[in-house]
Parts: structure tokens; C-alpha cells; sequence
DNA sequence: AAGTGGTCTAGACCACGGC
DNA sequence: CCGTGGTCTAGACCACTTC
């Protein structure tokens, strides 16, 4: 892979040679600061370069990978913005500290994960319903439609930690087995197998007290103070696909949110 | 204002008459794309571009403004990154339609007067504390300082909301008054008076029960579930200025998120 | 003084959209 | 077809930080 090579469909040095125009066209290769991008990228995963170190220059890279200062530059520019480094003038450019994620939309399962903590969820729960017009309605689908419902106990470390009865169109996502969610999480399910990517979620959050049922399967005193989250989870293309009612044991669980002015 | 006068800072045009170099060092003029961007701003707030109109495509503005295309297109691509335009490729650029701003860190009057809501705010205790040290160690003050603590009930169209309490170091905000507050918020007092600006909060949600004390000023049932909210507010220099427990009737108030992926 | 990022030029070709 | 945004060049000067 020579770095001057591989050009894709980029229309560039065809000022030197006065118009190779469409050779080169190789179809579907990235423009060359995506290229850029993905070798700092690699970089910063496999550990090479750690948090705090220096990144290539704009001019350093304009040089290896045989581009203009300007390309090299909107690479550059583009990982500064998405927070992956940190550029300061006259000084250079830095790999930025591992940032905490605010406010994003992981799963039970990421969340456990990210934490080190073992967690677990069993399916309570598991059915077909219809005649449920206010949560059909918020997932944009006629009143009497068919919905999946699946009810989950979340453990972490051994005790009951929360209960979440989720929604979904029983027709848009037919085939769904229980046996899929004992392992593994439905985020996982909709984004591998039903090629669903979500995108972002709004949740409404109140405080409620535990009624009887929902006390014994959380194992707190009736009437104890939940944390009552209720969420419907948008794919990509904007659809709600997902609505998620839960019940969070307050002594357990606080909520964490970052607010920007 | 001639499009081709005014260069600030910028080292244009030098190319074509070989070096005029220090020319035009007005000193402090912006940079041409964001004159550029603030005259399309300009418009959008006049109402003189709305929603989904036709903003002047690249080419246009490269012209109108005495600019090379690369810096037209800068502003606007900076302007789409905002929020503020759509660009579409062989289309054009779109004035975004108006986003629900989700996650801002907003005042009570802020929020009140964005919904229409008659609010209030009465301060029931007003005091300097010390011997606080949990509360000073989240203001990353020592464990003895002085901390000014305001303790404010909330109401919106006539009934009691939301009480809370918020603490703030009284050596840095020195000659701060109960009168102060009487009208206004505690936002506008440091960004106007004590030229702070805030940026960001942290904040911890969970449920909790309500005391006796509490659920009288709020006027609920002893024990009612209430929304706990302890938030961390920091300055734009990233230092703790604010800390603010609240507690909020869940009957009255549903905390809203929007997460990402 | 040397190096870095920030701004800018005056062009170019490409892929795409709408008529 | 023509106009749009997307990518790119091969330089330039500036303001800034720093071994």
C-alpha cells in the first residue's frame, strides 16, 4: 500500500496530469481524511497511542499519506470535534482522555459490562398482546395492534435491581423467541438480527411507590420509593420501535445525567 | 461594506499581490466565515429565512462575500454541524427546522417562561453555613468553607413544585442578598453580576419518600414519592460553582431525556 | 527560530438532484 | 442539462507555543 496510491473517488491530482478524470475508479474507496481518520483511529484502539500523546501533525500527515495540508487538516478537524483528540495551536495535536459517556443509550447488558459488575436478566414474562391503544400509540402503530411484551428481571450482583416490561410491533418483529433473550440483550437482537439500529430514546422519569407485585419481585417494602423510567427507543430511519417501562429500586439505581447550557 | 473590504486577520489576497502582508491588521475583526455565518444567523432570527428556505448555496456566498469556496463552504458546514441548516447534495442548503432543545441545563424561570407557566419562586431561608464538608467537597472547596445556602420554594400556577436548596461559596459570591434573588434567578445573578457563566451540570436522580417537613411545605402526604434531583453545576471554566438538591412532587413534575446512541 | 494549528486562495473533479 | 454539495490541491500568511 503505497500511501500516493489507491486514490478513490477523489477527483485529485489531476492539476499535475491535466485530467486522469475517471481513472482511478476504483468505486467505492473512502475519501482519503476518512482514511486519515481510521489509521489515528486504530491507532488510539490497539494502544499504540495513549491518552495524552501527541498525535501526527497536520503537516506530518499531509507528508505520509501524500495529501494537501487542507486534507490532512479536516481529519484532524473531524476527530477534534467527535472528541477523540484535542488540538491546541502552536503545540500540537493530543489524544484526548478517555471521556466518560453522558447521557448515551446503552443496554442492561453494556451498562453491566462497562462496570465489571455481573449482571443478569430473566424473562418473567413473555407474550403476545393487543387491546393496548396508549402504548400501540407510542410506537406510532394503529390501536389495536398485536405487541410483543416481555417482562425482565434485572439483577446486578445477586439482587433484584430492577423490573422492565417492554413493548414492540409483534408483526414488525415476528419470529422473536423467548430463548433469544435469555442470553444476550434485545439491542443486540434488533441490531444483528432484525437490522435495526437505534438511535436515540426519550425517557419520562418520576418517583411512584411500590405497589404489592411489583414490591415482592424487587424485594422492598410496599410502598417504598421506585424510580419509574419510561422510554421509547427510536431506530435510525426515526421509527419508535421499542417502548420500556421500568421500575428501579431507588436504593439501588440513581439516574445520572449530564445537562449542557 | 463593500464584500471585497474588511479582511481582518485573515492573509488572503496576498497571493495575488505578492505579499501585502500586515495590511489590514485591524487587529480584532472575525474571521470570514463567521461573518459569514452571522449574517445567515442574522436572517434566521429576523425571520427574514425561515424553516426549510433556501439558504445561498456555497457559490453564492463564495461571490457575495469576496471569499474562495472553501470558505464559504466552512461556514456552512459549520452552521449544519450547529443544527441550524441541512445541507443536501446536488440539492441545496435548508434552513433546519427549529429543534426542541433536549438536555439543556435551564433555569426554573428559563423553564417556566418557555412553557407559559406562571412561575414563582419564594425564598424561604437564606443563610451563610459552615461545618458542611460533603457539600463543600463537591464545590472542590475545603471541608470548613463558608457556603451561602438558599433554600427556595418553587411554585408554578399556584402551587407548590418544587423545593430546593442550593449552596454556593460565599467567599466568591460575596454581597450576594436575599433581595437578589426575590426576582430573578440564581442563572442571571452570576452570569450578570459575577460575570460566571455556566456549562454544564451533573446531576443524580433517584425516588425517595417524603419527610414530614418536606411533604408540608410541598403539600403532600407524608411518605409520597418524591423525584430527588442533586445537581452539580460548573462554569464554563469547569470549577463547581453551584450545588442544588431538589426535591420534586412527582404528581407535578416528569423529568424528561433525551439519549443518544 | 522552528513547529503547530487556524484561516484562506483559486482553482479542480466528482456524485448527486431536479428539471 | 446545470447547479448543488463533497472532496481535494499546493501553496500562502498568521498567531501561537515551545526542547
Amino acid at each position: 500500500m503505497s500511501p500516493t496510491s489507491s486514490n478513490g473517488k477523489n477527483g485529485n491530482r489531476r492539476v499535475a496530469a491535466l485530467d486522469r478524470s475517471k481513472a482511478n475508479s476504483n468505486g467505492n474507496s473512502l475519501p482519503a481524511y476518512r482514511r486519515i481518520q481510521n489509521t489515528i483511529r486504530e491507532k488510539i484502539e490497539d494502544g499504540k497511542l495513549r491518552a495524552g500523546e501527541l498525535v501526527d501533525s497536520e503537516r506530518e500527515l499531509a507528508r505520509s499519506h501524500g495529501v494537501s495540508l487542507m486534507t490532512a487538516r479536516h481529519a484532524l478537524a473531524e476527530l477534534q470535534r467527535e472528541g477523540l483528540v484535542e488540538r491546541h495551536r502552536g503545540s500540537g495535536t493530543y489524544v484526548a482522555p478517555p471521556k466518560i459517556q453522558f447521557n448515551k443509550l446503552i443496554s442492561f447488558t453494556e451498562q453491566m459490562a462497562s462496570r465489571s459488575i455481573p449482571g443478569h436478566s430473566r424473562v418473567i414474562h413473555f407474550s403476545v398482546v393487543h387491546g393496548e391503544p396508549e402504548i400501540a400509540a407510542r410506537l406510532a402503530l394503529p390501536p389495536g395492534s398485536r405487541l410483543l411484551m416481555i417482562e425482565r428481571l434485572r439483577e446486578a450482583a445477586g439482587e433484584p435491581f430492577s423490573l422492565e416490561t417492554c413493548f414492540l410491533s409483534a408483526d414488525s418483529f415476528a419470529g422473536m423467541q423467548r430463548s433469544h433473550l435469555e442470553r444476550g440483550s434485545i439491542f443486540g437482537l434488533l441490531e444483528q438480527e432484525y437490522d435495526t439500529k437505534l438511535s436515540y430514546a426519550d425517557e419520562d422519569v418520576d418517583a411512584t411507590s411500590a405497589d404489592p407485585k411489583t414490591a415482592e419481585i424487587l424485594a422492598v417494602p410496599r410502598g417504598a420509593p421506585l424510580l419509574r423510567i419510561r422510554q421509547t427507543i427510536f431506530s435510525t430511519t426515526g421509527k419508535a420501535v421499542l417502548y420500556v417501562l421500568g421500575f428501579y429500586r431507588s436504593d439501588r439505581h440513581i439516574l445520572h445525567i449530564r445537562r449542557f447550557r
